[in-house]
DNA sequence: AATGAATGAGGCTTCATTCAT
DNA sequence: GATGAATGAAGCCTCATTCAT
C-alpha cells in the first residue's frame, strides 16, 4: 500500500520528459493532470480545452480528473498557484534586499530568465492567466502579494536615488510588461534566448527604470 | 464578404452614438454586430460569448448574425482585422518618414496613445487576442504587416545612431510589452491614465530603446 | 408570423390524443414537453428519467427542452404546478361552502374521482411527487395552500358535529392516504374503478372521518 | 449470496449500537451495509445515493460493497426484501388467525406501529420504494404474499359479518394508504404519534373496514 | 433580408463498477 | 477478503448553426 518511495523516483524522471500514462499512483497522476493541463491551457486557452482532452495528453481517462480536482476551474487554479508560487519562491530565494538596486535588478533578471528557459510553458501560462476571471481569490492574493514586493522593491530603488521617480505602478507595468514581450517574441521564435540577446535585454529594462 | 471601406465611413457615426442599432439596413446591421462583438469579446472572451448573446447586445436576431459573417470564428477575425488595420493606419498616417527617431517615437506614441484613449475597448480586444488559436492567417499577416514596419523603423534608427544596438525584434518586444504592461495596469486600475503618468512613461519607453 | 389561434387548435387536439412531434409552434412544443415530462416521471421517477428521453418522447431534440425549462427541476416544478392546480381548481370550483359534511364530502370524491379517471397519470405524479425534496418553494407553497383549506373544512365539520373528534391533520393524513391507496391499487390492476367499487369507497371514507 | 437467518440474529445488536463497524467480520460488514444504505436511500433516494457513499457510511471502501451485493441494484433488493420480510414477521407472528375480526385489527395495528415507532427508517424505506421500477420479480413477490394474506383476513371477516361488504382489494388499499398517510404525515411533522392520536387512529381505520 | 425556434454535437461532471495490489 | 484509484458510460446543459417562415 505504500510505496511512495519507489512512485516518487519513477514520476520525477517521467516529469522530467514528457506527460506520461497511468500508474496507478496518486501522486504522479496528479503530476500527470497538472502537466497536460499546463501544456493545453497555454496552446488552447482555458475555454478551449476539453476537460477530455486533458485527460487524454495525461494518460488516463476523462473522469480520473475529478477525482484529484474538484472542477476545471479548480484544476487552473492548481497549476496558477504552484507555478506562481514557484517562481516567486525561486527568484526570491536568497533575493539581496541589501543589495544596490542595480544588483537587486540583476539578480531578479538572472533568476526570472532561468526560470523561463527551464519552465518556458509555466511562464505563458501564467503570463496569458494574469488576472483571468476564473481565478479564485487564493489564487489573485498570490498575484497581489508578488505585486506588492516588487512595488516596495522600485520605491525603495527610488527613494535611494538609483531608479526614476515617477508611481512605481508605472515602472512596474512598463518593466513586466517589457520583459513579457520579450517572452513572447521569444516563444513567436522572433527573438532568440541566448546570452548575448538577453544582456542587450537586461540593459534595456534597467535603462527603462534607471534614474538618468 | 467585407465592405470595410464603406461600413467604416458610416461606422464611426454610429459607434459615437450607439450600437444595436437595427434600421434594416445591411451596413448599420453589420456595424452593430461588430460593436457588439467587440463590447462582449472583452468582456467574456471569445469562448465566453455565445453567438445569440451578441445578435442580442446588437438589437438582431441569432440567424441574422450569420447573413453577414459565415461562422463566429469569421466575426472575431473581421473584428480582429477591422481594428488592427485601423489603429495601424491611424498611427501611420502622416508618419514623418524623414523625422528624427525621437521625433518618430513621439508621434508613435501619441498616435498609440491617443487610440488607446479613444478606443479602450478595442485595444484590450486586440492585445487579448493577440496569437489566439482562432486567429487565421489573414489576420496574422495583418499582424505581420505591422511588426515588419515598426522593425524597419527601428533597423532605420539604429543605422542613425539614436537606438540602442542590438537585433530590433529584441527592442521591440521589449517596447510593445512595455505598452501593452502600462496599458494592462491602467484597465486594472492600478495606474492612472493622465499626462503625466503617460510623459513619465513616455520618456521611460525611450530610454528603452535609444542609444546610450 | 402569428399563426396562433390555428395552432391553438391544432395542439388541443393533439393533447388529447398523445404525445406528439415538432410542430415549430412554442406553445406545442411547450406542451408536448410536459405531456412527455408527466409521463416519464410517473414510470421511471425524477432522477430515473434523462431529459434526453423527455425529448425523445416528446419527439423533439434534446437541446429544445432548455428553450423551454431552464433545468429539469424547473420542468418538474413546472409539471407538477400546472397539475396542482388544475386539481385543485376543478374540485374546489363551486365548493358548497354551506353544505352539510356530508353534502361537501360527497362533492370533493366526486370531483376528485372524476379527475383521477379523466387524467390518472397526472394524479400518480402529482402523488409521486409529494414533498419531494426537488419541488421549489412555490410549488411547496401550492401544496400547503391545499392542505390548508381541507384542514379548515374538516375543522369546521367537527364543530358541526357531523366529523369525529381528533387532530384534524390526523384525519386528513387518513383521508387522503385512503384515497391515494385506493388510486394506487386501481393503477396496479388490484381493484377497478366502477361505479360500485367508487361508492363503497365513499361510504368506507366516509365513514372513516364522521362522527360516531 | 444471502444468509438471512445468520446475519439477522446478529444484525439486531449491531443497529442498537451503530452500524458502521468494520471488524473484519463479513457478516458485520454485510449489516453495515445494509444499514448505510437504508439510511441514504430514505434520505437521498436511491438514484440520489452514490454508492461510494454507502460505502463511506458504512466504513468500509467502495470496492468492498461488491463482494457483498452484485450490483447497487441487488443492494436495494436486499435492504427491501429483508425489511419487508421482517415486518411481515414481526405482525403476523403469534397473529391470532382464531380471534375476532376486531381483536386481530388490534393485534395488527399493534404490531405495525410498533414497527413504525421502533424502525421508523425502515418503513419510509418499504413505503418510499414501494413498486419502485428497480425492484426485482423476487421482492415484488414478497410484497404480493403479505398482499394475499391481508386479502384473506379481510374476505373472512366479511363473511363473519364484521367487516363491510365490498371487494377485499379495495377495502385493503384504502385501509394501507390510511396508514401510510398518517405515517407520512407524522415523517413531516403534521401530527404527533402519540397514544392518543394512535388510539383515534386505529379507531377511524377500524370504522373504515368494519360492517355498519 | 430577417427571424427565432429548433437542432444536436460537445462540454463539464458524476458515479456504478472494475481490478491491480 | 479488502482496498481505493481508475474507468468510461451517461447525465445535464450550452451554444454554434440551420432553416422554415
Amino acid at each position: 500500500m505504500d510505496r511512495r518511495s519507489t512512485t516518487m523516483a519513477r514520476r520525477s524522471v517521467a516529469a522530467r520528459t514528457r506527460p506520461r500514462a497511468k500508474p496507478g499512483d496518486p501522486d504522479a497522476t496528479r503530476e500527470a493532470i497538472l502537466d497536460a493541463a499546463l501544456e493545453l491551457f497555454v496552446e488552447r486557452g482555458f475555454h478551449g480545452t476539453a476537460v477530455p482532452l486533458v485527460a487524454e495528453r495525461a494518460g488516463i481517462a476523462a473522469g480520473t480528473i475529478y477525482r484529484h480536482f474538484e472542477s476545471k476551474e479548480a484544476l487552473v487554479n492548481t497549476v496558477y498557484r504552484t507555478w506562481k508560487e514557484r517562481i516567486t519562491g525561486e527568484v526570491l530565494r536568497d533575493f539581496p534586499l541589501q543589495a544596490s538596486a542595480r544588483d537587486q535588478f540583476h539578480t531578479a533578471w538572472i533568476g526570472i530568465t532561468k526560470f523561463v528557459a527551464e519552465h518556458p510553458r509555466a511562464y505563458a501560462f501564467l503570463e496569458l492567466h494574469h488576472h483571468a476571471p476564473y481565478l479564485d481569490p487564493e489564487s489573485r492574493a498570490v498575484e497581489q502579494r508578488t505585486y506588492e514586493f516588487a512595488a516596495v522593491v522600485i520605491a525603495r530603488g527610488q527613494a535611494g536615488g538609483a531608479i526614476r521617480r515617477g508611481a512605481p505602478p508605472v515602472l512596474l507595468g512598463l518593466l513586466h510588461g517589457a520583459f513579457v514581450g520579450l517572452v513572447r517574441f521569444w516563444r513567436e521564435g522572433r527573438v532568440a534566448w541566448t546570452p548575448d540577446e538577453l544582456a542587450l535585454a537586461e540593459q534595456a529594462c534597467w535603462d527603462l527604470i534607471r534614474a538618468a
